[in-house]
RNA sequence: GGCCCCAUCGUCUAGCGGCCUAGGACGCUGGCCUCUCACGCCGGUAACACGGGUUCGAACCCCGUUGGGGUCACCA
């Protein structure tokens, strides 16, 4: 197969949202491609109408696009391409590798737990096998697996897989209403679309030796196979909805930044020797199949949050502000792109695990007044420091250079003159200035502020502070 | 249950026969830094599932056991 151009697929089936496995083997195909400077296809299989929605198919293109995955081809519905499977159906029958059956669900079910019962595996029996049927309404269509011999699965991540053909069923290519199921549906696409390179999850392990059965029966060659591990829950059981949030958006909406996401999805069942931490260009450099391991891995949000810090450190501060804005606009504080925001978002990044963290602390830069924590303004803007503060805000109203060493140079001498350690000063500061106890550094914040938000809080404090005084006096 | 896959700290992992008295990261934890909170820095905690082989030598190779996972649809 001419592997010189490596074309893979995402497939997702539209029946519910984008969750954490299925973004991370769509991450997984579409870095390869990248890596590889190959192509990356798009392909909706949505040949169970019952289950199919347009919903789930706008939920994954949601989250496609927030993990900034984009693809070269598609997307392809399977559902518009039932012509095509019917065509590669037909030449199955007619070439004798499949047949129509009309035994009903029933009878199948019959047969299964009668194989059951006598201790065989549970499985279609071939009642129609060799009747050589024609067409009738609601006959299914199944393919005539081979009955000696085995499929080899030469897995790119495991290395080959062998299963006895016997185990393999008669499985239904094609529903008595002539829609095509799955295993069909997907050799069709993979044989119409070109592609040569499959990395999927674990659990479609089973399927390969039947859609090899597939390709070999229509005389097409074989993709390479990579199955990767699955993600498990706490519980290393499959994901589900117990393990908690499930849908990748579910995490944009936590606040997580999209790369931290990719990151923590590729990491997790993929390494680089002892790194840690990826850009998306590192990762699109360095990606292979060769480092994919091999056995499941546990999702742990706690890392993914720490990833999360890291990745919101390490970005640009321009470049968070639009991944803030809609977590401030969700919190009724406003605020515009700009370098205001720019200067709040550098004192918040390396103190915010998340953009909802973030918004938080930011609340503060864009209130019209802090509002006073009662403890901390008991504590921090009383009589005791009525004196040092009100010196404070004169010197650096009167102040012309507004930077961290003409600040520093003003609280020095104010702390001189009272005879104060910097913390004794910087904290009636930072509650004059945000109106609670934690906050980035006096310098950086009251830089990002701004002189004439500065000197206006600072003045409330000191009038709130003479008013305290007056009404104690 | 049949078939298939997997097996290093609690978790993600490095390791591809000697560099391993097993390294990194998250978590937990002691300390340092310090204007609060963080960041950062230094240290600690903790693993080769078990049993047999092969080999001068095994976390790495083979077999078995145990454990976990997946899959057995006119779902995908």
């Amino acid at each position: 197969m001419d592997k010189t151009t490596i074309i893979t697929r995402f497939p997702p089936s539209p029946t519910g949202y984008l969750h954490l496995g299925g973004a991370r083997t769509a991450i997984f195909n579409w870095l390869y491609a990248r890596h590889t400077g190959g192509r990356f296809i798009l392909r909706f299989e949505d040949t169970d109408v019952e289950r199919s929605t347009q919903e789930s198919v706008d939920a994954i293109f949601e989250a496609l696009d927030w993990l900034g995955i984009d693809w070269d081809e598609g997307p392809y519905y399977q559902s518009k391409r039932y012509d095509v499977y019917k065509e590669y159906i037909n030449r199955l029958i007619d070439s004798g590798h499949a047949y129509y059956c009309t035994c009903t669900p029933e009878q199948v079910e019959q047969m299964r737990n009668a194989a059951r019962e006598s201790g065989g595996k549970p499985r279609y029996d071939g009642t129609c096998r060799e009747k050589n049927l024609k067409w009738q309404e609601g006959a299914v269509v199944r393919f005539k697996t081979p009955p000696t011999g085995s499929t080899v699965v030469d897995d790119k991540i495991r290395g080959p897989i062998a299963f006895a053909n016997a185990e393999l069923d008669d499985f239904i290519i094609a529903r008595g209403d002539g829609s095509p199921m799955y295993n069909l549906a997907v050799v069709v696409d993979d044989i119409t679309m070109n592609i040569n390179t499959i990395i999927r999850g674990d659990d479609h392990i089973s399927n390969t030796p039947k859609q090899i059965l597939l390709y070999q029966a229509l005389g097409c060659e074989i993709p390479d196979f990579g199955h990767v591990p699955m993600v498990l829950g706490h519980d290393k059981s499959r994901l589900s909805k117990r393990h908690g949030a499930m849908s990748v958006t579910a995490y944009r909406d936590m606040g997580y930044h999209p790369e931290a996401m990719v990151n923590y999805l590729v990491r997790l069942g993929w390494s680089h020797g002892d790194q840690e931490f990826f850009t998306r260009a590192e990762l699109i450099e360095k990606f292979n199949l060769e480092h994919i391991g091999r056995s499941a891995g546990v999702f742990n949000p706690e890392k993914l949050l720490a990833l999360n810090a890291e990745h919101i450190r390490a970005a640009g501060t321009p470049d968070l502000a639009p991944y803030l804005l809609p977590f401030l606009k969700a919190k009724k504080i406003s605020a515009e792109p700009g370098d205001y925001l720019n200067g709040v978002i550098g004192t918040l990044k390396p103190r915010s695990k998340t953009f909802i963290e973030m918004a938080d602390g930011a609340r503060f830069y864009f209130q019209e007044k802090p509002a006073y924590d009662a403890q901390a303004a008991t504590k921090f803007l009383n009589s005791g420091l009525l004196a040092p503060m009100s010196k404070l805000t004169d010197a650096i109203s009167q102040t012309e250079a507004f930077d961290e060493p003409s600040l520093e140079e003003i609280f020095k001498k104010v702390m001189a003159d009272a005879d104060l350690k910097f913390g004794k000063i910087a904290q009636p500061v930072r509650v004059a200035l945000t109106g609670g106890t934690v906050s980035p550094g006096v310098f950086e914040m009251m830089i990002a502020l701004g002189k004439s938000r500065v000197v206006s809080r600072l003045k409330d404090a000191v009038a709130f502070m003479e008013k305290n005084v007056a009404a104690a006096g």
